[in-house]
DNA sequence: GTAAGTGATATGTTTATGCATATCATAAAC
DNA sequence: GTTTATGATATGCATAAACATATCACTTAC
């Protein structure tokens, strides 16, 4: 069974857990025999997407195919580090730094820049606005836009540029694939599954 | 076939097409024969999830479980109305718009309201950042905060904290069930599949 | 014509599924 | 301690359905 598959069997297992459901009460849920349960939790089975589609409604979960390139994104949406009532300290100032630099690029002298660059730049800002940033990341997210100002200030400082573009990949690429840049900072579940609100 | 399973059977045809491959070709690199790629994209099947996780894999697809409370925020990232490049005035002006709305939250006086009615109203702000929002949302949203800011004034004026608040959700709820909340504004394919960046 | 490409259709084999039952743990009763 | 009861997860077995191999029908180009 290959990893993609097995992972999916575990979510489902660790959802029942986390609602507190008993395999057989699951199954009375779902439709679908205790035993099947039992099988697919083991990964002894590989199962049909019928019956993980009606095990995931029953735990409030939706199969949903996601682009690769959005991954990091959905996964940091997911981790639900966004929901305020925690560490709004510093998603405040994440905010407002990543603004402050979306201006900052915004600013960049087009003679001296290729279109190119200036669209990468702000492509990366943006995309790190989906993330929930730790206190090391900021520093990270300081540095780039200082580096920023210092080109703003002088044209002719090319290397800043590239530094803080190379800041901002490097920040990216460490949230993408997994946790912050230096503090790993995953003391919490995967899910969180409590009410809806649509009504 | 469920509604569910349909839907991500079409999900594969699409992205299938997008990437301009046959199903003998799309067969020939997941390793899953093509006349079951037929029978699958025309719902004849109920497929086994590693035929799903491997034809997903090819198509640059992520087989996710997202929890239900996410899903509209999810939807919004994979919609991928958050490149840049497209409508970047009225990105920036809503960016600020919520900031703005954000800091007013903050500065709402806990004698008068409570603790709940802030909460509720601090995490409708900042879901709604996950999303794209059109000129008519825009609307809505200085609506909401110039409703806010009466408030603040005169702090007698419950009415129009609940005008903000009913405001906020509608424009979540409007969001989450599709499109813009007045103009439908999806002149563009599901997903976009380009390649992706990660070096 | 035929040759190469597309998606759909048969046939046999493998395997998930569903039912019944077995095992395992924990606790209560004797 | 042994037994009995209860609630949990695991295991055999029959069968229906997914899957694999090969073939078919249809279109387009040469």
């Amino acid at each position: 069974m290959s990893y993609a598959t097995e992972h999916i069997a575990e979510s489902l297992k660790a959802a029942r857990e986390r609602k507190g459901l008993s395999q057989r009460a699951l199954s009375a849920k779902a439709g679908v025999p205790q035993s099947h349960i039992s099988k697919i939790e083991s990964g002894a089975v590989d199962l049909r997407l019928s019956s993980l589609v009606e095990l995931a409604r029953v735990l409030d979960l939706e199969l949903t195919l996601v682009p690769r390139k959005k991954l990091p994104a959905v996964r940091a949406i997911i981790r639900g580090d966004d929901d305020g009532h925690r560490d709004v300290q510093s998603a405040r100032k994440a905010t407002n730094l990543l603004q402050r630099l979306d201006d900052q690029i915004a600013a960049l002298p087009s003679e001296t820049l290729s279109e190119i660059v200036v669209q990468e730049l702000q492509r990366r800002a943006r995309e790190l606005m989906h993330f929930k940033l730790s206190a090391d990341d900021l520093v990270q997210l300081q540095e780039a836009s200082a580096a920023m100002q210092e080109f703003l200030s002088d044209p002719r400082n090319l290397e800043a540029v590239e530094q803080a573009q190379s800041q901002l990949r490097m920040l990216r690429n460490a949230l993408a694939h997994g946790a912050g840049v230096s503090a790993p900072s995953l003391p919490r579940p995967a899910y969180r599954l409590d009410g809806d609100d649509c009504g």
